[in-house]
DNA sequence: GGCAAACACGAGTAGTCGCTCGCGTTTCTC
DNA sequence: GAGAAACGCGAGCGACTACTCGTGTTTGCC
């Protein structure tokens, strides 16, 4: 037991539980004084169910205000076989999280892979974004999860940890353009630019169809706008004047 | 009784008892059939301090987390004497969110007034921009309560009027800029302005000192980068070249 | 087939929250 | 000074929450 904390008697179980109920590579160190059976196929498929229910209740009502019941009922399950795959409400919420972020790292990671080659602004601009963006209105639960301001601590230590990365990985793309400006201004350009475009996808989520593709185009536009005087005056980036008129 | 809201039953008390509570302009059309008596000093006081408690509370917990009975601890009264001068939690927060909205209302109102005069754009920045950060970060609980999620539906509808309002002035403005652009494209970049505004705000609210002044200032950069091509190249609108380099 | 474990149920438990109520104190009005 | 109303208290109520437990069913393994 690594840390000491003292009341919380949920917790520790939470934690093992949790990481048997992703199932997924940390599989087994089968301890030999307790031969435990595997989970069933149809365990599987319960948490499976289970997290989809809890996505949906998430975006609905957002995490404080889903009871457990809700997702039990949502999912078609009484609320002690909820508990028979998550110690706790929490669990639900770090297990959906892990899922979602296992995959959004896989995006975001593709999408500034591409990024490395040296693409014009706007060609650049299209190739991350658009994965991200998309990623984001497939799983409006990603969204709920990391903004959310009512979310239980463990969700908040990984979603700043993923912060921090992906801003470090912006850091050092500017770094690279901009070799000449100090580290602190280049840090705020990059917490500018995120919180730009958490803005904007706030903005393309709320909105549909033509009105989404609109919003996608204007998002970029603002992220060109602010990017482009910095990146330099190559003539493989156009003018921003380009960009003023009917998109 | 305008609408038909079936079973709440503090809904219209509530309403009644907060205007009461806010005590204003409303002042008496005095029934003779009740002649009641008149708040005493020391009622305002409490309530005064009941809402300072409340800001305070809903700031560090949002609104859902916030408990009744947390904010008449913080303001050291008993459970009580908080419902002597709300009728409900809701209640409380309606009425510190109507408090602050006519302060809001005010700032915004006069930062927009200034902007009449045809200033170059980076001054007109200033004039708009400054007094509205300014408000925000001596009112936390404004920021919390008009962009929370988890808010009762009350405030929800003031924030939705007020949000309309400004919008439209600032679509007016651009309209001004642009009278080429059709209606829909004009909202858009209102309503991403604003978005963007917002998120600036939230890294602005969350630095201080030195850090919050070079936050504001990259705001205002992000700002005038998404704008200053909309607004036209008048020779009072300097090159966007110019605010790259150290601030 | 039989046994043990995983799965499933849902009424029930403890705790918290918004809010009330009875009663005592202070202040205003006459 | 007397009556009324505003003010103040805090134990406690009902509703709701996260979570449990005893019991019964399904499944995998020998």
């Amino acid at each position: 037991m690594p840390e000491a904390k003292a009341n919380k008697t949920a917790t520790e179980a939470a934690v093992e539980a949790a990481t048997e109920a992703a199932g997924g590579a940390a599989d087994e160190a089968p301890d030999p004084t307790r031969p435990r059976r595997r989970r069933q196929a149809r365990g599987e498929a319960r948490i499976a169910q289970l997290l989809r229910a809890a996505a949906d209740v998430f975006c609905t009502s957002g995490y404080t205000a889903s009871s457990t019941n809700a997702i039990a009922r949502e999912a078609g399950v009484s609320p002690g076989t909820l508990y028979q795959f998550f110690p706790n409400k929490e669990a639900i919420a770090v297990e959906l999280g892990d899922r979602l972020l296992d995959r959004w790292r896989d995006t975001y990671g593709a999408a500034f892979a591409q990024s490395h080659t040296e693409l014009p602004l706007d060609r650049m601009l299209d190739a991350v974004l658009d994965p991200l963006i998309a990623f984001n209105c497939e799983n409006p639960a990603f969204f709920v999860l990391m903004h959310g301001s009512e979310i239980p601590g463990q969700i908040t230590e990984a979603h700043d940890t993923l912060h921090a990365t992906m801003l470090t990985r912006v850091e050092s793309v500017l770094a690279d353009y901009l070799p000449d400006m100090p580290a602190p201004q280049i840090h705020r350009i990059a917490e500018m630019a995120f919180m730009v475009f958490k803005a904007g996808l706030d903005l393309v989520m709320a909105s549909e169809g033509e009105e989404r593709t609109a919003y996608i185009q204007e998002l970029k536009t603002v992220m060109f706008r602010y990017l482009h005087p910095l990146v330099g005056d190559d003539a493989s980036c156009p003018a921003p004047t380009e960009r003023i008129d009917t998109p």
